[in-house]
DNA sequence: AAGTCGGGGTA
DNA sequence: TACCCAGACTT
């Protein structure tokens, strides 16, 4: 036999295995229970980067809360939002209420089922394209994600680096072979389910696997070597000093929060107010936590420059949160509203601060509006008194939601013991 | 091609 | 810890 003829057949052999393999083992998972373009869709941006467990409580809450593409289209863009909560990634939630005003408006409320319409939608790249148009129309469309990537290296013994452009686009080729006549759907999500349950990253499962015998890596010994990929450089460090501020007067029992901008990190998204902190200068340029006088120094010098009265007490506690790019340290401090607070009533920040209110006003990417890092565009942001139950109406990011918790179970814990 | 965008599970 | 993940968008 040629070897073109051998590789013919263990693309055959690959692709009735894997699709027999799959009609046994399939999950049930809520988007699989009807075949809804707009389950799919949805189901699908939620899956980016994000594990299958992790987002099937947030799809089933999304498609009660906006059950069709025009619920969507017409929610208000925080619904969205506070939707999303604590999933990540929050620019995917937005540029899916954009595509659903997309879909409503050009498509009358299809989600169309051609590739150059579904390319279109925001947030809709190559495999999620491939991904609606082969399990929502069972379009003969190749889906690669990490996922397919792996797999494929793996049998086939491919060595290049998964994490570089152009493979994505030989992988594609490769899976677009591969679906069998008719069934895009079934094939597509079985070489996504093999990378799910057992050709997985750290320790393959390959006894069980459906096409183990023609392996190309498995017969070499190397599954756990593939797929060759560059990885990502670390994370930056980043100290920040946060204000958890307690109200006072008409405040009281209330915690002061603020917006984020509408762009960059976490876009809109409600927050305690933070700075960063200054490096420690211990002379050995070490870096470290910054001594606690100076710490409540800077802090209040940062309360002060972006209008809020409220003097710094003690440190409360240290959070982390990571990005992908980012490693944030925050050192959160209990503040107390000062007396007298013309400058922070409900609504938007209004500057004392001549530097900074003339620097906002001329517009343009004002990122430090100070040396020191206080004064920062984030500064411009509206701001609430919220208790426990104001948090259903705003959308934190996860370790904001955990500090505000903890929190107010506290609080709770405190009054409960007074009386 | 590289950087920007969260968060949690796994070994 | 370090690595991984059902990626897309911007520059």
């Amino acid at each position: 036999m040629t070897q073109q003829q051998e590789q013919l057949e263990a693309k055959a052999y690959f692709s009735r295995h894997l699709l027999e393999w799959y009609h046994g083992q399939k999950r049930d998972l809520p988007w699989r229970r009807h075949r809804n373009p707009y389950y799919i869709w949805i189901s699908e941006i939620m899956l980016q980067q994000t594990r299958v467990d992790t987002v099937i409580p947030y799809f089933n809450r999304f498609i009660e809360r906006f059950p069709t593409v025009e619920s969507l289209a017409d929610a208000p863009e925080e619904d969205v939002l506070k939707c999303w909560e604590g999933l990540g990634y929050y620019s995917r939630a937005r540029n899916l209420q954009h595509a659903a005003r997309q879909v409503k408006e050009q498509y009358g409320g299809q989600v169309p089922n051609d590739r150059e319409a579904v390319f279109s939608l925001k947030g809709v790249g190559p495999y999620t394209a491939g991904a609606i148009l082969s399990i929502a129309f069972n379009r003969p469309e190749p889906a690669v994600d990490g996922n397919v990537m792996r797999v494929l290296s793996r049998y086939f013994l491919l060595e290049d680096d998964i994490a570089k452009g152009p493979t994505r686009i030989k992988m594609e080729r490769l899976a677009a072979e591969l679906i069998p006549e008719g069934e895009a759907s079934h094939f597509n999500q079985a070489l996504m389910e093999l990378g799910a349950l057992v050709c997985t990253p750290k320790s393959p499962r390959c006894l069980p696997c459906p096409v183990m015998e023609h392996c190309s890596a498995r017969l070499a010994g190397r599954e756990t070597s593939l797929p060759v990929k560059t990885k990502a450089k670390p994370p930056r460090p980043e100290e920040r000093l946060a204000a958890l501020v307690e109200g006072r007067g008409a405040h009281a029992g209330r915690v002061l929060i603020r917006q984020r901008p509408a762009s960059g990190l976490l876009a809109r998204m409600w927050e305690l107010p933070h700075w960063p902190a200054p490096p420690a200068d211990d002379g050995a340029g070490s870096g470290g936590p910054l001594p606690a006088d100076a710490a409540l120094d800077r802090l209040r010098r940062s309360l002060r420059t972006a209008g809020i009265s409220a003097r710094p007490e003690a440190h409360y506690m240290a959070a982390e949160h990571t990005f992908s790019h980012i490693v944030w340290t925050l050192q959160v401090y209990r503040c107390r509203e000062e007396e007298a607070l013309p400058r922070v009533a409900e609504g938007r920040v209004v500057y004392g601060a001549g530097a900074a209110a003339s620097a906002i006003d001329a517009g343009g990417p004002q990122i430090e509006l100070f040396a020191d890092g206080s004064g920062s565009r984030e500064d411009s942001g509206a701001v609430r008194w919220i208790t426990r139950e104001d948090m259903a109406n705003y959308a934190f990011p996860n370790v904001f939601l955990k500090l505000l918790t903890a929190y107010f179970d506290e609080q709770d814990v405190r009054s409960r013991a007074s009386e």
